[in-house]
Parts: C-alpha cells; sequence; structure tokens
DNA sequence: AACTATTTATAAGA
DNA sequence: TTCTTATAAATAGTT
C-alpha cells in the first residue's frame, strides 16, 4: 500500500528500515487494538526493533494476564495426561462459568433493546411482553415506595403541627389560643405560611 | 476499508462479529510476519477469541523466547515461564467469572422488574426510563421487521398474480379472458378465492 | 468462500 | 521527523 508494490524482504537501507518499523509498529499496534474492540478479544502484542528496543500492547489490563493465560493454555496439553488433575477442574469450571457471562451479556444487551439482529419476530414479542412486565412491576414499585414515604411525611407533619399546637398552648397559657396561631410559630424562617398536605394522587400509568 | 466505515465499537451481531474477527485475525498476524522481515524485529502476537480459543504468531522459533526477553527487560519475575501454580491463574479467573455472574444475575432481576427491594426512588425511576428505551427499541424493530416481510409478500403475491394472468392469457387466447379469470387458477386446493393484498398499517404505538 | 466497492495503510517524495 | 499524496492492501457488506 503506497506509492510502489512492495516486496516482503528485509529493508536494506537502515534510514528506510526505520521509518518503516515506525510507521507499520504503528499500523500494527492500531490493528490490534481494533480487533480487540471489535471483536471482543483479548490480545498482547511485543515487538523488539532491531536495535532491542521494546514496544508493547495489551488489551487488557497486563501483558501478565495475556502471558499467564497463554501459559496456563498451554499446560493444559502437558495435563491432558492427568485427566484428574486440579488444573483440568478449574479450567472447565472457568469455561463453563465463561459461557455463562456471554449468555448473560447478550441476555442483557437484549433486554436493553439492543443487539437485535437475529431475533425473528416471534422472539421480538416475547422480548416486548417481557419488557412491558418488568415496567409494570418497576412503575408499581416506585409508586408504592412514594406513597410509603408520603403516608410517613404525612404523620411526620402531623406530629410537628401537633407539638406546635402544645407549644403554643404553653406559650400563650391554656385556655387562650384557638389552636390556629400555632402555625406562626414553626421553623423560623421561610415557613411561615400553612401548609396543606395531603397524599399525592396515585402515578399515572402512560402504558 | 471496505464497503462502509466501520467504527471501532464492539459488534453486536455474532455472526459478522466472528467473520471480522477471522478475517481482521489473519490480517493483523500478516502484518506482524510483515514487520518482523521487513524491519528485523522480533514480535510476538497472542489472541485470544472471546470464546477463548487462541492464535499465536511468534517472529522467533517459540513465543517463550519472545515471553523470556519480554520479562528479562522488564524485570519481572521468571515465574511466569514456569508457572508454578496455574491452578492458581484458574482460581483466580473463576472467582472473577463468577464474581462477573452474580452481577449480570442481580442486574439481570432487576430489569425482569425483580429484586426491586432495596432501590430508592430515583433508582427506580432510572430503571423505568431505561425499559421505556429497550421497549421502544424492540417496537421498533418488530414494526420493521413485520413491514419488512410484508413488503416481501406483497411483492411475491404480485409476481404470482402476474405469472396467473399470464397463464390465464396463454390458456385462453390473447384477446379472450379479462385477466380476472386468472384468479381461478393458483394452488390447487384453498386458494381459490381472490386475495386482497394490501401493505399492513404501521404498528400502533401504545406509549 | 468469493467478490468488489470503499476505506485504510503506507511508500515515496517533499 | 512530519506532512502529503498516489497507490497498494485490507476489508465491510454482499452474493
Amino acid at each position: 500500500m503506497g506509492r510502489g508494490k512492495t516486496v516482503i524482504r528485509r529493508i536494506d537501507n537502515l534510514t528506510s528500515r526505520q521509518v518503516t518499523f515506525s510507521k507499520r509498529r504503528k499500523g500494527l499496534i492500531n490493528k490490534a487494538k481494533e480487533l480487540a474492540i471489535l471483536c471482543d478479544a483479548q490480545v498482547g502484542l511485543v515487538i523488539f526493533s532491531s536495535t532491542g528496543k521494546l514496544y508493547e500492547f495489551a488489551s487488557t489490563s497486563s501483558m501478565k494476564s495475556v502471558f499467564e493465560r497463554y501459559n496456563s493454555l498451554k499446560e493444559e496439553n502437558q495435563q491432558l495426561l492427568n485427566p484428574s488433575s486440579p488444573v483440568k477442574f478449574w479450567q472447565r469450571e472457568a469455561a463453563i462459568l465463561r459461557q455463562q457471562v456471554q449468555n448473560l451479556q447478550e441476555n442483557h444487551r437484549q433486554l436493553m433493546g439492543e443487539q437485535l439482529y437475529g431475533l425473528r419476530v416471534e422472539e421480538l414479542q416475547n422480548l416486548e411482553s417481557q419488557l412491558e412486565m418488568s415496567l409494570k412491576g418497576v412503575r408499581m414499585k416506585k409508586g408504592s415506595l412514594i406513597h410509603q414515604e408520603n403516608v410517613e411525611l404525612y404523620k411526620k407533619v402531623n406530629l410537628i403541627r401537633k407539638e406546635n399546637t402544645e407549644l403554643s398552648n404553653k406559650a400563650y397559657g391554656n385556655g387562650n389560643g384557638n389552636g390556629l396561631n400555632s402555625y406562626v410559630f414553626g421553623c423560623g424562617e421561610g415557613s411561615n405560611v400553612p401548609v396543606h398536605l395531603q397524599l399525592s394522587p396515585p402515578e399515572r400509568d402512560t402504558n
């Protein structure tokens, strides 16, 4: 890809070899990244220049984890002779779990309304029903939670109001106030207007 | 490089992800080879597919030598190379995966409208919005799928109708039939009633 | 698995 | 080194 066709053979000229190395190294690492992201793969790449300088890329946290995975997998071949080895057990365990994670992830994505490509109309219909059910459940829960909170707030306000009344009575004498004046007490600033509290109306259902 | 510009983001569709993986993996390994030859570099490349399958390339005799060089340069522990405890690795792997499964399962249950106990109103609100979005996506997908199927059926029916007309003309001579008779042909049994097909109305949106 | 329209990478030149 | 540009190569979408 360039001004001329290139034969794959060691570049003799030092300068152009270095330039090519720099360009292609960048390209290679970039492609490794893209593969990892696009295809959900784990990639480890190590490059030593002819002068011994190290360049690396690992799609996961560290090159170490890539190496470990590589070695563990390679180890499998040697452990094959010993079928009852604990390594085998854990490898199988990991494989099962990995599959489980993949299934759950796919399921999750579909529940999030993504990755709907392969589905048939019937399957989409089921998904839709499921989502409607879920939505209903969530809305009910939210509604009852809000209701409950309101009830508690209402109680609290009533309690405070009662306290106010009692304080008012204490301050102005027992037979004096009619109880309505108690509202001018309150919390000092900002709350000198009577508050009319009631339960909030039930959540409207948009369905 | 292809029929369309590609955004670097996980490919949702499983099939095309696998196809892309296969193509790009080949390309990447090829580029790694070329870099090694052209620029006289030592390259090690390890790729794990999302299903856990291993692909590798090492420009020198073995991946091990690449790792050794890497480790000696990084001055890291050499125990990676003589894996004294592959069991440990797989145990850790399994633990991580198990945690992942648990998280996904909890998430899944909440998306299914279950296990909503600990959530606050705000969290429920977010969940509700998410579900509404998902539902919208699913309905759109379903709608377009049904529409598409209808369009194709419509085309097919038109084609068959045309064939019928032509057959009718052949059977009764060119100037003879008025074309309507063609309907009495058809598929033998069960379909001797003229069918009036049209595109179905757009999906009603219950939202 | 092929094909091909496009995009992307890069060789050569500045 | 870095930028530009012509061209080779890779590959996304399609068959």
